[in-house]
DNA sequence: CCTTTATATACGCCGTAATGTATATGCATG
DNA sequence: CATGCATATACATTACGGCGTATATAAAGG
């Protein structure tokens, strides 16, 4: 079985990656999708039922179709994700300014720490 | 053979997370990374050769040591990505973002005005 | 030198996941 | 109710990727 990939196996596969591209203009029948994402139709089903357990998508049934949509939640928990990296990579540009500040400084001031 | 993993087949990988999570206190050694990461030496080996092709990582030998540290392409790439779904959440988010640009455009230009 | 330590790689094994075919389910309509 | 369309799912196949063991390589140190 599969249950519950979390958010970047699911974003692994590039096939549904082109199925989040997909509903981007949003909501889509699985027909719709079938057309882009370049997998048999039951493929694409089985993606929708991922993307879907993985909170990327929802579903509404809309007579004999259904309709898929977009939802926020894994793309709001990998923006946190990547925050942890960006104040990482932030930072060490901002250490790489102070250290080029300090190594000004101590070329004027060598008694100047470094560390 | 592997040949050049993207950043979400290589980000899928838990045990890949973990290095890179390990690597955000900056270099270091594989043995060290060895400890943390729950699998043996030559899969810590392995997952660094993934990283570094796909460009999270850059290697810098230290006598018999290898030290890894992160680097920022891959996780600019999926800032940029992330990007375009921006406008399936709230306003608020985008104005963070705004705000870290502005901070970018300072620190190039420290005449900026700052709020 | 010989041994130890640090890291990388070849190899075989195994689990998982993606795919298509075939089929089931369910709505819609004549 | 019979037929057709839209979607889901069971099944078998296949490919890929991660793992550990064993081994290669290379630097340190006695």
């Amino acid at each position: 079985m599969m249950t519950q990939l979390d958010v970047f196996q699911t974003l692994a596969d590039p096939t549904r990656r082109s199925i989040v591209e997909a509903l981007q203009g949003g909501e889509r029948q699985v027909n719709d999708i079938v057309q882009v994402a370049g997998v048999h139709q039951s493929g694409v089903s089985r993606h929708l039922r991922i993307l879907q357990e993985a909170g990327f998508v929802s579903m509404r049934p809309d007579g004999q179709r259904r309709l898929y949509s977009l939802k926020p939640g894994p793309f709001q928990t990998l923006e946190t994700w990547l925050a942890q990296y960006r104040n990482l990579w932030e930072a060490r540009l901002d250490r790489f300014g102070d250290a080029l500040e300090e190594k000004r400084k101590a070329r004027n001031n060598p008694d100047t720490e470094q560390g």
